[in-house]
DNA sequence: ACGACCCGATTTTTT
DNA sequence: ATCGGGTCGT
């Protein structure tokens, strides 16, 4: 062994030396929040290498697309690059769509298919309701499609599902499955679900792919294990085989992702899928003050199914939670900024990043912006409607899907009349109804005889004039290269880059959208460069935007402030100062949980939150709170009762929030400008967000 | 075909 | 409060 790797021992505790060095079978590692698991799984895929495993050979699973590329960074510093370039970190969706686009022909795809985002699956929804006859008053198509995907995820097909229909509202949720999986494949199209599906019936129906796949894969690590669904672990089963070389890492306790169908039972009884396993627990948190941990065990020892364990720290007591009520949720807010301000100007060396405010779900972040911005807060929002979400970003998008993969109907359908170009309801109405009986894509429809025969003069000749730039830069889109020329003279060409100033009035916004779109496509050439070999292609590029996760889709103001994110999205990170928000009955936890079953989950959810912080933890909750537009009373979150007495104090946010000394407000400005470099004159203007140290 | 306007539903969490 | 869908007028 190197002497890099003698360091490695004196790094390590125990438990966690001991979960490094089983290079061989089935390997559990419970490890509770901030116990280094990454680390674990890091040093392991360096030791492996160290021993002579081809790098080749190993893949590691993550969650999130980030925890992938931060593992990938600390293990570039272990090794030499070459190899650590060599190990697969990533995603499921991401392992599993590598493997997709070399095999998926033998399931009667192509392997340009994309992806379908969640308003696709929605559009086809719809559309698959309206065709079984099915009204939508009573079917909602969000629900269905959530019904849907969890049947998905545990494996089971259209036939399954109505085979064992108990009623007729389950017997019409199969129908539409099975309507919406045809339209999928009509349209060369797979939606989240269907990348683990078909690589499970992949496997199962091809021993011989599966036997490829299990010579490259010979060493498995997964994180975030409690988060697998039934689909990722029928995978893992499978690529594990005989020898289960495998090690999972996870934590019952921080299992969240129960209503996306992730099954909490296969960490609880992975020793008896995965015989002979070795069971590893890490209890020693190297994260949390004292006062917080004690706080998370009282929290979550009140769930009954789980592995007992509790950890511990040597960082020290810490501080008091404090748990603060206030009038609304504008008052929450205030106090929130008030306090980050407070604590970034008195602590030395603090920086907004070191900050994070959490939330039980997105659009509660409304607040936390508006006041983030008065009160001149640089912040960074994780999630929901980012640069992402922008309609001309997505339009963009949807374009060069369809260029890819023109049996994209629902990318079709988004763009045909963006910017309007003669081709209306009625042309549509036209070609479903030539598609009804003929199967082929709106895009061949429109260039036939049939469809402009049957359509106005108008509408022919822009769809013909459609139909073929669109053919022609399809062509140039399968090779691979240029991408920025080939997706702006696309764009361009086929009237996208021109159509903003018909689209919005606002000559101002028509041009911030229009740089929007630039700004795509500067990341699609960021794109090509970053990728090593030269065949990055604009296939590579939809599928690594498709598969990104929000904390992907951060669009960092440069330096980084403050944390927006909801309680998901935080999952993995760690920040000196949280503020978990809106801890209100029927918001956290939230009234729709309270239906089903126990809080379990919802609890979990707390506990994940609380074991973010490593030094401070702010608990607020508003008395009243604006819900669909009207002010309702709220009571605070019975999980406040579950901290012990005596880890909290109990404020009000009048009293918390000193009034401020004259002394004591110059000493703060002149922290400040020395923080911040400002000059007198230009902190002038900013003067007006600390008028509360007045 | 298209844009303006009105109304109603909608709020969990996401790869 | 905001969004999307649906309807109506041009």
């Amino acid at each position: 062994m190197s002497r890099k790797f003698l360091k490695y021992r004196s790094i390590l505790n125990g438990p966690q030396i001991e979960a490094v060095e089983t290079l061989d079978g089935p390997v559990l590692v419970l490890a509770g929040a901030g116990t280094g698991k990454t680390r674990v799984i890091t040093h392991r895929i360096a030791l492996m290498i160290e021993k002579g495993v081809d790098p080749a050979n190993i893949a590691g699973m993550t969650f999130t697309n980030k925890a992938a590329s931060e593992m990938r960074e600390r293990i570039n510093e272990m090794i030499s690059r070459e190899d650590a370039a060599k190990v697969f970190l990533g995603t499921f969706h991401a392992f599993c769509s590598r493997i997709l686009r070399r095999e998926i022909s033998v399931l009667g795809f192509t392997s340009s298919f994309t992806i379908a985002d969640e308003a696709d699956q929605v559009g086809n929804v719809r559309e698959a309701l309206a065709e079984c006859g099915i009204s939508k008053e009573d079917f909602n198509p969000a629900m269905c499609l959530s019904m849907i995907s969890r049947a998905k995820s545990s494996l089971r097909t259209a036939d399954d599902y109505s085979k064992d229909a108990g009623d007729r509202f389950e017997e019409s949720i199969g129908s539409v499955y099975r309507r919406y999986a045809k339209m999928l494949e009509n349209q060369n199209t797979l939606d989240f679900d269907d990348i683990l599906l078909f690589t499970v019936r992949i496997f199962e129906n091809h021993p011989e792919i599966l036997r490829k796949y299990q010579n490259i894969y010979k060493y498995l690590l997964v994180d975030e294990y409690q988060d697998t669904n039934l689909a990722q672990f029928r995978i893992l089963k499978l690529l594990a085989g005989e020898k289960m070389n495998l090690l999972v890492v996870g934590d019952d306790d921080q299992s969240i992702y129960g209503w996306r169908g992730a099954n909490i039972k296969n960490i609880l009884e992975f020793p008896k899928h995965f015989p002979g396993s070795k069971v590893i627990a890490l209890e020693q948190n190297y994260r949390s003050t004292g006062m917080i941990l004690d706080a998370a065990n009282a929290v979550i020892s009140m769930n009954s199914e789980r592995h007992k364990k509790s950890l511990w720290s040597e960082i020290g007591t810490g501080e008091k939670i404090v748990v603060v009520g206030t009038d609304n949720e504008v008052a929450e807010a205030e106090f929130v900024a008030k306090k980050i301000c407070q604590i970034y100007s008195e602590t030395h060396g603090a920086s907004y990043s070191d900050f994070a405010v959490l939330y039980r779900s997105n659009h509660q972040s409304r607040h936390f912006e508006d006041v983030m911005r008065s009160y001149s807060i640089p912040y960074r929002l994780v999630g929901s409607k980012s640069f992402y979400e922008r309609k001309e970003i997505r339009d963009a998008v949807a374009y060069l899907k369809l260029a890819v993969n023109p049996r994209d109907d629902q990318s079709f359908l988004r763009i045909i009349g963006v910017p309007p170009r003669g081709v209306g309801d009625k042309a549509i109405e036209t070609m479903k109804r030539i598609q009804a009986s003929g199967r082929q894509p709106f895009t061949s429809i429109i260039g036939s005889d049939g469809f402009s025969g049957a359509v106005g003069g108008k509408a022919a000749s822009e769809s013909a004039n459609f139909a073929e730039r669109l053919h022609k830069w399809s062509t140039l889109f399968a090779e691979p290269g240029q991408l920025y020329d080939k997706a702006f003279g696309y764009l361009s060409e086929i009237g996208y880059m021109d159509g903003f100033i018909k689209l919005y009035k606002d000559r101002k916004e028509a041009e911030k959208r229009r740089e929007n779109v630039f700004e795509l496509l500067n990341m699609i050439s960021e794109s090509e460069s970053a990728a090593a070999d030269g065949s990055f292609g604009f296939r590579d590029f939809l599928e690594k935007y498709c598969l990104q996760d929000d904390n992907d889709k951060v669009k960092e103001e440069k330096g980084g402030g403050v944390s927006l994110m909801t309680v998901h999205a935080a999952k993995g990170l760690e920040f000196d100062h949280v503020f978990i928000s809106g801890m209100e009955l029927n918001v956290f936890p939230h009234e729709r949980s309270m239906k089903d079953s126990t809080c379990d989950e919802e609890r979990r959810l707390f506990y994940v939150a609380v074991t973010r912080a490593k030094r401070n933890l702010f608990i607020s909750w508003a008395r009243s709170r604006l819900k669909y537009g009207e002010a309702i009373r709220q009571e605070p979150s019975p999980f406040i009762e579950d901290l012990p007495e005596d880890c909290i104090v109990n404020t009000d946010s009048a009293s918390e929030i000193r009034p401020m000394s004259n002394d004591d407000f110059n000493a703060q400005v002149s922290a400040f400008f020395k923080k911040t470099g400002f000059t007198a004159g230009s902190v002038k203007e900013k003067r007006e967000s600390y008028d509360y140290y007045e």
